[in-house]
RNA sequence: GGCGACGUCGCCAAGCGGUAAGGCCGAGGUCUGCAAAACCUCUAUCGCCGGUUCGACUCCGGCCGUCGCCUCCA
């Protein structure tokens, strides 16, 4: 299986550092808000990372943090005249429930920065103990320069982050580059005690925490959304490296944004569709469809259009895995008593799969699986319509291709209608 | 300004050195009481210009176009 890792700008082949075995981060959300169709895209990625390793036998831990605790939130609360706390509690349990909606798995584990401030403290102090972070008036800063590292994943140098600088310098910082590990709390902001004083963590700082408490110290996998290769990513290796003296992630997998109108879905522009709202309208195996339609290093433009030629083809994949629902028999298959149309599908059966593995052994070329599945599918109801008046014996072979087809589509959860919620998408049509 | 991605059939999208998967839509047909579903058939030479090669959509160079990161953002 090669992956692409973004540290080396190649395919690699994965090897993780216990056999069997996966450790893997993947960055959640900063619960200021619902999340949009173009966060979901990351999500549901991850989600299918996860499901494709289990698929090929691997014992996978998935820790998806939640950030319940940050600027923006603070922020949004001021707003809205809310308690910051409370703000972010409301949004992770939407966030929880919008996810579950769209079918994605939740991770083995699923820490919040708010719990691990403790574990977050300890990390500081081993940054000050090793001499790169510096304190100024109750704020703590990460000193990159202390890292000869810094900018290995984006491949920035200082000249060219100075360079591109649109934003005021903070004066205090030694380089402008150094980033917040630990932020002052100001009156009526959510605080913790700390040896700096009251305060609260920097954005960058619970990630390593959280994946390092629950992931060791060495990750085999972190994937995020492409925004967050620089810097937050960046900074993650400066802290958690620096503190532990070994690799922080082994594979670095950053998802292309989502567009819509041509341009990039974010929060920042205010041209985002919430994921609750693309609920209302089409399926959630239609949105998995249509997000995984393109290789997840793409760009992928929304379009609702598009949302409905997805929900087709989902349409088409599940009629067939119905038909063979309905039609599969008792009984074990017995290769070599197959007649020879029986045979034939049983062979490309077979070829599918490994097409289906070849493809995703790929850096998880999903779109190219999702045409596996599609010609499958065609080949099935080929057999279906040509041996129609003899399918009313038991069939044992259409119950071992329906199980294959929907380990296949398992991965990418688009078979997964019965499980969720068949009863509130449609209303009624009289 | 620095770094990077992308440009393949009407739309979406794989492929990436040996002459283009698949999906959606459309057309014709089979089936059907009608319809739906299903099935069959049909529709591309890969932004432009050069180069390398026996051979390029696939490698190299230039150009054009679109987008992104460099600042909060999945």
């Amino acid at each position: 299986m090669r992956i692409y890792n973004t540290l080396t700008r190649r395919k690699e082949e994965f090897v993780p550092l216990e056999e069997g075995k996966v450790r893997m981060y993947s960055c959640g959300p900063t619960v200021y808000d619902y999340f949009h169709i173009g966060n979901a895209r990351t999500f549901l990625f991850s989600d299918v990372i996860r499901r494709y390793l289990e698929y090929k036998g691997y014992e996978v831990t998935l820790v998806q943090n939640i950030t319940d605790i940050d600027d923006k939130i603070i922020q949004r609360a001021n707003e809205l005249g809310l308690d910051a706390l409370r703000l972010s509690k409301e949004y992770s349990e939407a966030y929880l429930m919008d996810a579950g909606k769209l079918g994605i798995r939740p991770a083995n584990i699923q820490p919040r920065a708010t719990e691990h401030i403790r574990e977050i403290i300890q990390l500081i102090q081993q940054l000050e103990s090793k001499g790169v972070a510096y304190t100024v008036n109750g704020d703590v800063f990460y000193d990159v320069n202390q890292f000869p590292e810094y900018g290995k994943l984006s491949g920035r140098t200082r000249e060219d982050v100075r360079s591109g600088e649109r934003v005021a310098i903070d004066e205090r910082k030694r380089d402008p580059r150094d980033f917040a590990l630990w932020k002052s709390a100001k009156p009526g902001e959510p605080k913790w005690d700390s040896p700096w004083g009251e305060g609260r963590p920097g954005w960058h700082i619970e990630c390593s925490a959280m994946a390092m408490t629950h992931l060791g110290k060495t990750l085999d996998i972190h994937a995020g959304g492409g925004d967050l290769e620089f810097p937050h990513h960046e900074n993650e290796i400066a802290q958690s490296e620096v503190a532990t003296g070994e690799t922080f992630a082994r594979y670095w997998i950053h998802v292309a944004f989502l567009r819509i109108n041509g341009t990039k879905m974010g929060k920042s522009d205010r041209n985002f569709i919430y994921i609750r709202d693309a609920l209302k309208q089409h399926r959630p195996e239609a949105i998995r469809y249509f997000l995984l339609s393109a290789h997840y290093r793409t760009p992928l433009d929304y379009n609702t259009d598009r949302l409905a030629d997805a929900a087709s083809a989902v349409r088409r994949l599940q009629n067939c895995r119905d038909t063979l629902a309905r039609l599969g028999g008792e009984g074990e298959i017995i290769p070599e008593e197959f007649s020879d149309v029986d045979r034939k599908l049983y062979d490309r059966m077979r070829l599918a799969q490994q097409e289906f593995e070849q493809v995703m052994d790929d850096d998880f070329n999903t779109a190219a699986a999702l045409g596996v599945l599609a010609t499958f599918r065609a080949q099935i109801n080929t057999y279906l319509a040509e041996n129609e008046s003899r399918l009313h014996e038991s069939t044992p072979l259409l119950v071992s291709i329906e199980k294959t087809m929907q380990q296949m589509a398992g991965v990418l959860g688009i078979f997964e209608e019965d499980k969720n919620q068949s009863t509130s998408t449609t209303p009624d049509i009289v």
